[in-house]
DNA sequence: CGACTCGATATCCTTGATCGTATGGATTTC
DNA sequence: GAAATCCATACGATCAAGGATATCGAGTCG
């Protein structure tokens, strides 16, 4: 049995006018192909719906329960259309979204926060990693968008669209000279000790660290170096040297810290990038692609 | 859009498989009308739900979505057809059944524990009241089955079976000088003080307790009437009278009154009967007079 | 480059769903 | 009993679904 959406319709339609002549009037039809459709039904379903008493149609309770049931399948149907249309359209669905962990503190929370305002449907799942295992995953398909450090290591089947940049700050021991400034510059700290990253967990940063003090016109003596963050602000807060770092570190107070702004920009930054697969035809991550491009730090 | 079982089935299949050639053998059908079958599917929907890549197929995720929600849709349609031919074989549905007063305390729980276990899918809903509303929403439809006491008043139609026949006993106050006998005969009782009902509430008991008394051969001395049990055992509790009741009443002790059988069974009970519409058409009504009918003391 | 795979397209056929008009048969109503 | 009401039946027409075969075109691989 295959209950198309006329014959539901017909059937619905006659279980209230409970009068085959004015149904098949509401229905543009003629009576006798009706008796024939409800008969089809009858037969199809192997139960009696109509009650057909002269003068008075009444439904049978298998035909009240499958009025019920009719108008069900009816809604059912077109909200599952419904539904197909808004994924199709990328209102709704699941975005895989892979990030590392700087830009946890300040941007991410607003992007979500703009996406669950502007596409309501989407729901995002939030993966952190490395930059290197965030574009493996991006190629594999096991995450839609990334957001990496600005060098997109492989181009060729990624797409990248800029997304913030990061000003770089000087942090500086509470008792350092230059701790309560507004502002230095990077040549200031040229006789400091520094302590830089390694290279291993951030390698952005800690090219940028390096090429910021080499465009300062000097190059630091680094007293040690770190493996993460954490480890460069320990070692701050001990008052035993300067870094550079990303300036949202500053939403995290850091007991004994102290970070102050660097003069002249330009190189002294670091750019978020997001990146897709370039032929990834998912509407919903162009909506959340779109979003972002509208939302970004330029 | 009218999606035929056909067509979501031909849809499922071939997102399993990923193939058109292999879904289409599995369809038992060649691989060109799928591929048709699907461009209308897609067409109908507004979306695309196949991502055609060479060597190898993929879902969209409106394809995906669709899936879901067609698998969904092909159950919840198997599963309407088998509620209504439950509900047209009368294994699932409601049934109003109507009983006066004196069977609730009994054969009521007895007869709904019994269709609880045999018809698990049937509902019924209950309603107390007196023989004659009874037998009117009988009449009106308001009502599918009743239990009313044995001269059904109009027998066209509507039909009686048998349900239960119950004893009369006699109640009498503690200190009655019958009061601690096994059984006794109703002339014992010839010149006590009666209270019988007046005929208003429970007509039937009113005229079987004094037929009763008729055809031991004495007419009793009525020294109070009562509207209902309960002034009827108010009287007999205040040990003023002796009284005929429904032998059910044993199960509800009153303190002062003791219940005591009367010998020579033939008219002193009442008869309880189950009563239907006689054009009644429904399955369930007629599973559960069944029913009735397997259960009833004969 | 040629064979192969795989889905799309072209073309045709069959069938059943869906509708129409005309008519029959049962019941109610006056 | 005649008229009216109401649903079922009979019969014919149409059209789209659903299928088959043959072929094309794009991409893959040895």
């Amino acid at each position: 049995m295959d209950f198309t959406q006329r014959l539901l319709e017909q059937f619905l339609v006659l279980a209230e006018e409970k009068h085959f002549g004015r149904a098949a009037e509401r229905l543009s039809m003629s009576q006798p192909p009706l008796s024939q459709a409800m008969q089809r039904l009858e037969r199809g379903l192997g139960a009696t719906l109509l009650d057909r008493r002269p003068g008075d149609l009444r439904l049978t309770p298998a035909g009240a329960a499958f009025a019920v049931e009719a108008r069900r399948l009816l809604d059912a149907r077109s909200a599952v259309v419904e539904r197909v249309r808004r994924v199709a359209q990328g209102l709704e669905g699941v975005v895989r979204v892979g990030y590392v962990s700087i830009l946890s503190h300040r941007h991410l929370p607003r992007l979500l926060r703009a996406a669950a305002e502007e596409l309501p449907g989407l729901r995002i799942h939030l993966h952190q990693d490395s930059t290197a295992t965030l574009v493996e995953m991006l190629r594999s398909g096991t995450l839609d968008l990334a957001f990496i450090r600005d060098p997109l290591p492989v181009a060729d089947e990624l797409v990248a669209h800029d997304f913030a940049v990061e000003h770089i700050v000087a942090a500086l021991p509470h008792d350092h000279r230059l701790a309560g400034s507004d502002s230095l510059a990077l040549e200031d700290l040229c006789d400091d000790d520094f302590v830089l990253l390694n290279g291993t967990a951030l390698p952005g940063l800690a090219l940028q660290a390096r090429l910021a003090c080499r465009e300062a016109g000097f190059t630091p003596r680094c007293r040690a170096d770190a493996d993460d963050l954490t480890g460069l602000l320990g070692y701050v807060a001990a008052g035993l040297c300067v870094s550079l770092m990303p300036e949202d570190l500053r939403d995290f107070p850091v007991p004994g810290i102290a970070f102050v702004p660097l003069r002249g920009s330009s190189p002294y930054l670091r750019t978020t990038i997001a990146a897709v697969r370039r032929a990834d035809a998912d509407a919903a991550v162009h909506r959340l692609l779109d979003l972002v491009a509208r939302h970004s730090r330029r």
